[in-house]
DNA sequence: AATGAATGAGCTTTCATTCAT
DNA sequence: CATGAATGAAAGCTCATTCAT
């Protein structure tokens, strides 16, 4: 820890206590101490407590991303990404808890400026996640009819499931989780007869 | 608005403030002033902002569930509750969008009890999910093979979903989004043939 | 207690509560509610709160002073005017404990109105106790050689005394501890010897 | 008083301005105004307006009880000490006047906590006095019959005489002053004859 | 005359931010 | 660069006072 850079020590100290606490419960002062430097440098590398919060979010956000999309490259297959994307996430709201409050929980301040970072953060998952199911759905590994909408809901239900992981105690069964999720992910709520009926 | 009894009339002003602001940027002065009355009129009817933000919710969240609720017991096959389900959750997103923030965002508080009154409410509504969907199941209207985890992903489709239905200018066609949400959740989105593959 | 008219249940409930609370943490609600009036019908009654500590002040005092003085006049010779003053005065204390604060302690507001008032009256008090002790010392009762300062001793050794009492529970004894307050403030605490060779 | 550092001030300004309003009608704007340092500085060194008026107590106390008891050891007979006790009190009352009113004064605050403070440095105060009689009357330089009831009696004497003085702008013979008070409780206000009558 | 719901001035306290060292 | 003492704007809450009923 200490053998970081200063600006590191703070961003890392930022995720711990912004997370703990939320934003407005969290001091500066908090995080200074927890990154073990005086208060007055947080203000030498960071402008003021909202773009620490951002660079903080932007810093933790990318961690995420590169951390899932490069499971999901490595892997061939529709499935198999499918697979690794749902895996990778929840095991990293287990791994790294608090950030998930971050990538999931929207804080609003006054001016809206770090809500408008982060619903854009959440819009480009959003489109990268569409144009995913788009060309599954282009290769015939897939079968989504409207991607922006699926986008959403595979968000949303990997969002939460990932949030009640990282709440409970026992998340022993991150794997097991993943897969159930895929299951109702991949094959609907439907009973199989269902789907010739379907309209 | 002014021939409203005044504590309704906080309530409803503490929906709008809190909803746009947030709970930290949200000022007691000025919801008592959105209400039309005095700072110390709020004091009169609730002790404290924490008390005032917690009766809000209930009195929001009573609203949604009550809405929602009925919508899914006047109907009576499963197929026709989980449409009245999906399609009220939209429309009442859409029309009192506010409200949404508060069903959906966590607002971090030093006590937390505010916190944890959330998520009881929130539990609340994911057991009620739990045990139509078990049901359902038991009747092999649906066929939910881990009902607590279906039910996470259900709720998370149907929140971000919703979320996005409240933050669109463009909310014109709720019906038609329900639908294609309910389509992805029951029927998933593999390809028919895959069904029969999987495992 | 509720067959008096308004204005005394007024008065006596801000005898108590002030007492009990000071000035300051003394809220006007409690006191409407100890007199079992409406709080709006304080006001009928009495200016402001400060307006009201005044003239519950004077009722006090004046129930003080007719007291004492009304012993002290019964009495014949010095000696037994001065051990009725003590007496009277302790018992006092003890009985309504409450004045005494009033009587005995300042309470300082911006404009200084009332502690003008308290000031005054004690200097009233004063006077009373100078001229006493004068004329005592001219009919050879006593040998009071600077009056003004032999009353403010007389007077503060009389004050402490009389809060000590006030605050013991044990107060059984004021008899008691009124002979021996005379016995110091008569003979001093000067052995008997020293008396011819001072000075 | 610029020149001393910033918790001193404070603690200075605390004092006049305390002193000249009362507990309540004290302001910490005006103290941070009067010490020449922000409103916050005032919270650096203090936690709260209370702690502050503690603070203030304890120290105004200590420096008047050092000034005090100095004087008295100094001396070596008790009659010394006596006169040494008497004048240093009413010299302290007129110099640093406002003292007086902390030394003197009780304010209530809602928690007792202040309260209990002051009678508690008030009750050392009584106990010393009460040792100090007893063991003069030993030693057969006083005759102290009830040494409790006397220390109340000094205290009180002194007290109220020592908040004239410093109420009077003619403070001019404190000297004079101390000399007649300090007859009167020596020996009394009997006349010489009525000694041997007594009892 | 009596009431108590309504009010808002005023106060304590917090904490992001600055700046002299 | 690094620091933390100093600052003051801002916000929650209290309660004396008013006034419509």
């Amino acid at each position: 820890m200490s053998d970081l850079d200063k600006r590191t020590r703070i961003l890392l100290a930022a995720v711990r206590i912004f997370a703990r606490q939320g934003y407005h419960n969290a001091k500066i002062e908090e995080i200074a101490q927890e990154a073990e430097v005086g208060k007055g440098t947080v203000y030498e590398y960071f402008t003021s407590k909202q773009h620490l919060f951002v660079a903080m979010s932007k810093y933790s956000f990318d961690r995420y991303r590169d951390f899932v999309l490069q499971a999901v490259e490595a892997e061939a297959t529709t499935q198999a990404k499918l697979t690794a994307l749902v895996r990778c996430h929840l095991e990293f709201m287990r791994e790294t808890s608090q950030l998930g409050c971050i990538i999931h929980r929207e804080e609003v301040d006054t001016d809206g400026s770090l809500h408008k970072w982060i619903l854009q953060e959440r819009h480009k998952m959003l489109v990268w996640m569409e144009d995913f199911l788009r060309e599954a759905d282009a290769k015939g590994d897939l079968r989504v009819e409207h991607p922006p909408l699926a986008a959403l809901a595979v968000m949303g239900a990997m969002g939460v499931v990932g949030m009640a992981v990282m709440h409970k105690e026992d998340t022993s069964n991150v794997a097991e989780t993943a897969e159930r999720l895929l299951a109702v992910l991949l094959h609907g709520l439907a009973v199989p007869e269902n789907r010739e009926v379907k309209k």
